[in-house]
DNA sequence: TTGTAGGCGTTATCAG
DNA sequence: CTGATAACGCCTACAA
């Protein structure tokens, strides 16, 4: 079958030229073009040029398949994500390409959208491209496919979850402590009956946020129904409006006078919907958020929220993942960053 | 040198099994497991459990490189983001995601960050990597590489851009229509002195919105100026706070009474920073957005925004692309979108 | 169904 | 620097 190179210097659309494509325009051999790409030390000023020159000729473009091949492992990282639309995420993101730029490595998202079963099929397509390193927020951390993952030998970082098991490394926030601070800012302000705006109750997070608060109320001496629940569907800004509605309905007597919810999408949506009903933000309704997204600061009511550190969740996953790409003894760890509360106007004492 | 499928089904951490081992493993042939892998139906059920199961307890990953490699190209389609953290494009990206599930294929996000260096890089990976194709929000529509990508063979749509030549697809929404909307809108509502706020002036949407604008007050009948220029570094959050405290700043004699903001993310940041600063909005200021995000609806004053079909902007590109990469007589096409004013409470008649 | 052979494009090695 | 050659792991085809 007829190759390319033929058809002079007029670009044509070529199919693919390879290696040895080049190797022949420049009029040299194969391994002196291997040597251009790869120890371009060794190969003489003038030829070198020639076969880029070559090169650029043919639009030669590396086949990365054959060159992983023979490498076994590719240079690039991969962050399953849990949301792309979810603010925090793209942030933990940014850190994470930050760090893999820094150690010449690409990144790659993948969005599974909460979807076990869009998880598994990326888990398992990085797999199969031998990626350096996959770092995922998993819909849920004992999916057995991770350990599967790391026992065929690419690394996982686990990001802003934590496991018993010490099989990954992980980078999460303390979820409890989180808690904790957003309702002590509270009960400082005088608040003694807090709405938990949270759910479902199979996220860990939801549960360690409410464990915090419950705590925080317990050692301020308040009885334990001080906290209301109010359940949602989901963590989404939808989810907070209805809740909104829900708590805007109470009557004003029973009614809580401060909100705790256990993110900022949702605190968002109540913040929108209680305004919208008529509840003066933070006067009637004290409202605190959880991550402290870029949107919780840029609120018409600037949003208190309790403040993960985004960024640095993301680079110091990256820093576990490369360790264990690269680090023969290399030891899985657990690391828990501490977060802050971030007091804005949604809490402000009037 | 030693390879692997000895010790028995105690899964030990192998180094990477191979074809040739999982057919030694179930007592078949190389060929056969090839079947199962990619005929499922010239094999027998039974002997298709027998190599399932020794590809289970050996940990089987294929080799996606040695696949390719002969197979030529990948089933994956990178979309590369302007900005992952603006939730316009992960909107976007959500439309993809589903367009390219529906055809099998999985998809990869790759941020540039409005990097041109970064975009080329990535660019370059995904064309070694031999992806079925990509779709790019450029940093710049007329950036070389990108005809260099379609000569050598990969094809690519361009996503919310605009190219005068028809070298690639591309999907896009009409700007100068949506500047319309907003200014038509303002001046129906009595606004006869309009801050447009937006910049760099090399973004093209810029242009556009602004253009759209000032055709709309011409058609009104309002003098050029009525349009006041504040410009922006960047369509972000706190360039919009930023240019909120200079419109907060101007004398509420020459103030103008309403601004059309070249995105959500900046009017985000006006609506704030001037309801901090004891603006009413929309009393003393309406604001008109543009993207309708989901934040902009969630605002403590909802804002007004002219909404383009994000999800559809995904999807239709992802159709164009996979014809183009399927379909041998293929012409290039340029999609408008048309876009729509969603009125809310920033721009309420008070 | 079985074996086996050849090739995908790149890299590495080794003697000249 | 050249030239030749052997991997890398998988897929297809072909003859049994």
């Amino acid at each position: 079958m007829a190759r390319v190179g033929d058809e002079g210097g007029t670009a044509g659309p070529a199919r693919s030229a390879g290696v040895k494509d080049v190797a022949a325009r420049a009029g040299v051999s194969l391994g002196t073009v291997s040597n251009v790409l790869n120890r371009p030390d060794r190969v003489s000023a003038r030829t070198r040029e020639r076969v880029e020159q070559a090169m650029a000729e043919l639009g030669f473009v590396r086949n990365e398949s054959a060159r992983l091949l023979r490498a076994g492992r590719s240079s690039t990282l991969a962050y399953v994500m849990l949301d792309a639309t979810n603010p925090f995420f793209t942030d933990v993101a940014q850190g994470i390409e930050r760090a893999a730029e820094q150690a010449d490595l690409s990144l790659f998202l993948c969005n599974s959208d909460q979807s076990a079963e869009r998880e598994r099929v990326y888990l398992t397509r990085l797999q199969e491209q031998r990626v350096q390193g996959v770092l995922i927020t998993p819909v849920d951390p004992d999916e057995p496919l991770l350990d599967e993952v790391v026992r065929q030998g690419t690394p996982v970082v686990i990001v802003d979850r934590v496991r018993d098991v010490d099989s990954h490394c992980s980078v999460a926030v303390d979820d409890v402590l989180g808690g904790r601070l957003a309702i002590e800012h509270l009960v400082d302000l005088g608040h003694q009956r807090i709405a938990f705006v949270g759910g479902p109750e199979r996220i860990g997070q939801v549960r360690d946020r409410r464990r915090g608060a419950q705590a925080a109320l317990a050692d301020a001496g308040l009885p334990a129904d001080a906290l209301v629940e109010v359940r949602t569907e989901a963590l989404t800004v939808s989810e907070g409006r209805n809740a909104g509605e829900r708590i805007a309905g109470m009557p004003s007597a029973t009614r809580p006078t401060a909100a705790f919810c256990a993110n900022d999408l949702v605190a968002l949506g109540l913040l929108q919907s209680c305004v919208g009903l008529g509840l003066r933000v933070p006067d009637d309704l004290a409202i605190v958020g959880f991550d402290d997204i870029e949107f919780a600061a840029a609120a018409a009511v600037p949003l208190t929220s309790v403040r993960q550190p985004r960024g640095q969740l993301g680079r110091r996953a990256t820093e576990l993942l490369l360790d264990e790409a690269t680090n023969p003894d290399h030891r899985h760890e657990q690391v828990l960053f501490t977060p802050e509360l971030v007091a804005r106007a949604s809490t402000r004492r009037s």
